[in-house]
DNA sequence: TCGTGGAATTAACCCAAGTCAAAACCTATG
DNA sequence: CATAGGTTTTGACTTGGGTTAATTCCACGA
């Protein structure tokens, strides 16, 4: 992958031990990160200290504030690692002056941005038209190896439930 | 803007009527289309029969199936006129090539891209985060003017409550 | 093997929102 | 005006899920 071998000699690497934070929301951090190994979780703390979680990054893929890096805003969620975690850090726009020369970059990039906004496309869809059970149903479905990484608390709050809730909605669909 | 003029010069217009479709779930369709005037509502149909808003579309927009357009999939969703439109129609494909040897086109699809992402990124947080009485009263603050425009039968659709939900937490709101 | 702490389940209660059906409200048209 | 259409509101009932707190389950280390 053009993409890869660009963010592997022109990134930074760093690594994360569980439980510590990449970005906090709040921080102005306008990076795109790249993990090689561990397991992230992003998520939101709304004002009255709920956590909703956006989105659990595994291996092989990337990461970061689009809202931080282009709107000149601060990230709007945090990132932590739920395991020990190798990262490569990139400035995106670093990336994106790299782009403006290597149409192969730029190609990579516009890739990068589309796989992203399908993913996000697709998780509205969930949000929008599916029933929690039906949520809980297609991930066991889609992703049942990601059952086995994370407590069901935090499968919960991926889904937009309560851990009680989930407990629940699993008796009903075995029942 | 540079794309605005790519899409004029290079695609074509067409017009459509209240109640005509640009096209409908399940259609192969991978252009953009670029709205110059009336009104677009982007719906999802579910099996049961129910209508889920994903997006109204205002003049000056873009809107276009990434799944027809990327992934060999058909549109997951179906795009109608809520009012005579004015559209330009541009294959997506097209649009990719002309990046390719324009660096200018290049960095306009990112940047595209790059909105489209981060709107999604946006509806993710407020179904996620937010009650349907918050996301209310959130879309009464930023776009007011949409409420002029469609029923409120719609916007409670957008919402994800139904018609009655609605009616019941404006009441509440008020009262 | 026993405790200890975190995770998951269960129970009891409450409220928001869905459903279905009826009523009230518009707005346009003849 | 009067009516017919669609839109919004209301009511009565049901249900899914939140909240809190107690209980059970489990894994792990002393």
């Amino acid at each position: 992958m053009e993409l890869g071998a660009f963010i592997a000699e022109n990134g930074t690497s760093l690594s994360r031990e569980p439980g510590q934070h990449v970005f906090r929301q709040g921080d102005r951090n306008s990076s795109l990160y790249f993990l090689k190994s561990g397991l992230l979780k992003a998520y939101y703390l709304s004002a009255d200290g709920k956590e909703h979680i956006k989105s659990f990054i595994l291996p092989g893929n990337h990461i970061g504030s689009l809202m931080a890096s282009h709107a000149e805003k601060s990230c709007s969620f945090s990132l932590v690692c739920l395991r020990q975690c190798n990262l490569t850090m990139l400035p995106f726009s670093r990336l994106y002056q790299a782009a403006r020369s290597d149409p192969a970059i730029s190609a990579a990039v516009v890739d990068l941005l589309l796989s992203f906004a399908m993913k996000k496309e697709a998780r509205e869809y969930e949000l929008l038209c599916l029933s929690a059970a039906d949520r809980y149903r297609r991930l066991v479905e889609n992703t049942p190896d990601l059952l086995k990484l994370v407590t069901q608390n935090e499968i919960a709050r991926y889904l937009g439930v309560t851990p009680v809730g989930l407990s629940r909605i699993k008796k009903r669909l075995a029942g």
